[in-house]
RNA sequence: CGGGGCGUAGCGCAGCUCGGCAGCGCGUCUGCUUUGGGAGCAGAAGGCCGCCGGUUCAAAUCCGGCCGCCCCGACCA
């Protein structure tokens, strides 16, 4: 763009230079957050909420084409219920949040605040799943949980959070494995077709698994910083909460079966990724996909040209339902602080419309990811030029982040190169290796990052840590 | 949870060492002039100086405690 950002865009530190303090001045500026009064808990304002509105459409759409239903389940979990699958209390029981209270009077069992609900949904699932004939069972449920966290962060960690947590029941292994990948893939979509953040796919190393997990499937982006973090997750939950919470339908062969469990969620953790992935030195940048403001058009000296202010409304209104415009008409702000602005809050499309534009019979587009520049466009077929420039602005931006993603994964040499690489957040540090947990172990300590995902890419040679058989591929970075 | 930093007008900050009328810039309000990359002039409003306590004639300033936020590490979506 024309003019330098650094002028430009007062208040938001370089995005290269404290990328931390650059990511809390973008979300605060940008109105999507504020801080409220309880440690830890975050305010999600119109503007950050409208992005997880999007996502939570595009999302409702997905799964119910493919059979899933909502439902609601409650807040509270009682302790008695929290503690049936051993493995799954042991993991979230440093996190709980605990009521104590009904008023005042002492309550006999202790409610633990959600942190996931399969405690209280798997009890519901055992009243309402007899035969097979109830299976598969469907359910999610959009909400929030709660785990209580040592150092909170807007977005990528607070103490309440928003999700949705989809738990279905199956008849048999084969079809629950079935579901938690085709939740992958619809995750895999969301975030590369609609977020344009490309991920590496597939499962977590025990260590990383969901507490309660057989397996767990995971999409893992790569940060600007270097930094991994987790996008989305389906777990496999296999017979154990069934077990725990004594599931059982009688199947065909007239035998007493327990049935196959999944859990998933993406969270609103998923604005914080897409705030680094795209956002720049002038602020938010925002995929045309999800962007609740797509096009802004602003009218220059539309006070003196009355002509200008109804021509730029009748063009957003030429664009129809299906795009999201907006005709910034404030008199009290001039072009430039407008453009400013909106860019700070990562509209991809501005477009520019004044007298001479109108004598020429032309707008002026500037793309939010600025490798278009401005250019002027003919009003004839405005929408469809609209239309042609969000779509071009989302394979740029999805484009961009995918070759970021591709030269930041590494392939180490020896154990010490993979260590210096992951210590250096130089990206995704490919590492074959044995399924010794002493291993995975080893490297975790030694890098101060953690395994992230194993693909299902074939390993060949030998393990980079203990010198035994490679088994799979590990993919390690320091994370979110 | 450790180490460091911060908390003063809506926002960004100065003042704190060395106690003595609470300031600056931006924004807001009024008026006029302006409007193609954060407009200009003039006037005005706006404060429990994070909270609680202590020292003092007097505390934004010194002392103690607490709360919150940020950054860097250890644990987690």
């Amino acid at each position: 763009m024309a003019t330098s950002d650094k002028e430009i865009v007062k208040e938001i530190p370089r995005k290269s230079e404290r990328f931390s303090d650059w990511y809390t001045a973008v979300l605060l500026k940008s109105d999507m957050v504020d801080y409220s009064p309880v440690r830890g808990c975050m305010v999600v304002r119109p503007y950050g909420w409208a992005i997880w509105e999007g996502i939570q459409s595009w999302l409702d759409r997905e799964f119910k084409k493919t059979g899933h239903q909502n439902a609601a389940f409650p807040l509270f979990v009682p302790e008695s219920y929290l503690k049936k699958e051993a493995e799954h209390v042991e993991g979230f029981a440093p996190q709980v949040a605990w009521v104590t209270h009904g008023g005042d009077d002492e309550l006999g069992e202790r409610l633990a605040v959600r942190p996931t609900s399969e405690a209280i949904i798997m009890p519901m699932y055992a009243k309402w799943i007899q035969s097979y004939r109830d299976l598969p069972l469907l359910i999610l449920q959009w909400g929030s949980v709660v785990r209580w966290e040592k150092a909170t962060r807007l977005f990528l960690r607070t103490t309440e959070f928003f999700w949705h947590e989809g738990h279905t029941a199956h008849q048999t292994q084969q079809e629950a494995d079935d579901e938690c990948r085709l939740i992958l893939d619809i995750y895999k979509r969301l975030l590369e077709d609609v977020l344009a953040i490309p991920v590496l796919t597939g499962r977590k190393t025990d260590s990383e698994k969901f507490a309660g997990a057989d397996w767990t499937y995971t999409l893992e982006a790569l940060m600007p910083d270097g930094q991994a973090i987790q996008a989305g997750t389906s777990h496999f939950l296999g017979q154990n909460f069934a077990k725990a919470f004594d599931v059982k339908f009688l199947d065909r062969d007239n035998t007493e079966k327990y049935v196959w469990t999944t859990s998933w969620a993406v969270t609103t953790r998923l604005i914080g990724s897409l705030v680094m992935q795209h956002g720049d030195n002038r602020g938010l940048a925002l995929p045309p996909r999800i962007a609740p403001v797509q096009v802004v058009i602003v009218p220059i000296r539309h006070e003196q040209t009355p002509a200008v202010l109804a021509r730029a409304r009748a063009l957003a209104a030429s664009l129809g339902e299906g795009v999201r415009v907006k005709v910034d008409d404030r008199d009290e702000f001039t072009p430039g602080w407008k453009f400013n602005d909106w860019e700070m809050r990562g509209v991809p499309l501005r477009v520019e419309l004044g007298p001479k534009d109108l004598d020429k019979n032309q707008c002026i587009f500037a793309a939010r990811d600025g490798e278009g520049g401005k250019r002027a466009v003919s009003l004839d077929g405005f929408a469809a030029a609209v239309v042609a420039e969000l779509d071009a602005i989302q394979a740029r931006m999805y484009a961009r982040a995918k070759s970021y993603l591709e030269a930041h994964v590494v392939t180490p040499r020896s154990l010490d190169e993979a260590i210096e690489m992951i210590k250096e957040r130089q990206g995704f540090v490919r590492v074959p290796m044995s399924k010794d947990q002493r291993a995975e172990e080893a490297l975790r300590d030694a890098s101060g990052g953690s395994p992230r995902v194993v693909t299902d890419e074939p390993a060949a040679g030998a393990c980079l840590v203990t010198g035994a058989p490679a088994e799979m591929i590990v993919y390690y970075a320091r994370a979110y």
